[in-house]
DNA sequence: GGCTAAATTCAGCGTATGTTGAAACTACGT
DNA sequence: ACGTAGTTTCAACATACGCTGAATTTAGCC
């Protein structure tokens, strides 16, 4: 009359299957409930892993976040790719991509738990200026070539940014509830004109 | 040898200043380190008063996150007047109205830990889509007339939103850098093409 | 068929949490 | 003076947390 259910232990782990399923799971639960808010016993319940296994596998809880923060393969490219399209399509191709990340789960669970850990942890912040403002603030103004070029990569982010709020994160309003291409093709001049077009504002 | 520290209780508390005190405190945790990243402890502990005290006042901890969450005085006002500029300078009412409210600490104070829990607690969510899309996108959009009023809204949110994001939450880039009138220099231009400009991708 | 190393679980530690119920203190009306 | 209502503190509860150390199972290697 111990334990009834079948406790098998032991090597069953396929290439770390196990580790990125619990990676997985505190992802969605990092973007949830937040880092405080998340706890190793419950990413354990929803991992179906004991949660010992999670600290085995990634140290610390700390150690879980930053690897929850790792950005996932070919996020890099796909930037750099977008902020080498044609001058003319930039503005269209970054707000694409940044699209397509939202809208496929694998980053969307990537980014989603990014933006909202980097509320409130120092570190999770920290993490995104670096992703954010290096790679992709980076990729921008470095293929531009005139003196704004800084302010001009800021301020296409700006609205990236702002359209990634209203349509995934807080859900609201007309942007959240149309289809991505239309939300694309509205959006796209004003990242072009920030890209190329004439700024306001600069001399006083 | 019982107690040295003069423990003085009864009534000292003047027309609620303790209880403005406790939420002041307990925005700025909220802020800080989220819902679940605050505890009643630390706040009483900031707040020089017991834990007790908090749940005196405010019942419970959601109690506590809900009084947080209500806007201060003039909010709903100031975007209203923003909103009934003449369409001219509505962009750039708009965005000076929402910068100077996340410069004054009063407003900043609400504005950053309704944002910022808003991530991570569904209550948050939905109050800020409450006082957001209704009283901002509404005082927006019921301002114009014609069929996408209700885009036109969601596109200048977004901008501002993007804005925000940049220069106060994260404070990343060049956005964050810059005296607050060059930013608005910057972006109202958008804002206003948003509110009465062209639209591109309504049709397809 | 034992050996080893990796994977997994288990029991338990110290600590912090939200909340409660009662107690103690103060100001004020009578 | 006195009681009463409103503030504030205190002690304690059950629970949950992060993390550790040892135990247990399994798969592959000689």
């Amino acid at each position: 009359m111990r334990s009834q259910k079948p406790t098998h232990r032991g090597p069953r782990d396929e290439r770390g299957v196990v580790a990125a399923r619990i990676l997985s799971v505190a992802r969605a639960s990092f973007a949830a409930y937040g880092y405080a808010g998340t706890s190793l016993r419950s990413v354990g319940r929803d991992a179906d892993v004991d949660p010992g296994l999670v600290i085995y596998y990634f140290k610390d809880k700390r150690g879980l976040l930053d690897a929850a923060l790792v950005p996932p393969p070919g996020w890099t490219e796909a930037i750099a790719t977008a902020a080498a399209a044609p001058m003319r399509l930039r503005g269209a191709a970054l707000v694409r991509t940044m699209i397509d990340a939202w809208e496929a789960p694998a980053s969307e669970e990537f980014l989603r738990s990014t933006i909202l850990t980097a509320a409130h942890e120092p570190i999770a912040r920290q993490r995104l200026a670096t992703n954010f403002a290096v790679h992709i603030l980076d990729a921008v103004s470095s293929r531009l070539d005139d003196d704004e070029r800084l302010v001009r990569a800021s301020l296409a982010a700006s609205q990236i940014v702002g359209l990634a709020m209203m349509r995934y994160v807080w859900k609201v309003g007309a942007l959240a509830a149309m289809p991505s291409d239309q939300a694309i093709a509205l959006v796209a001049p004003a990242v072009q004109r920030y890209l190329n077009g004439k700024l306001t504002g600069l001399d006083q």
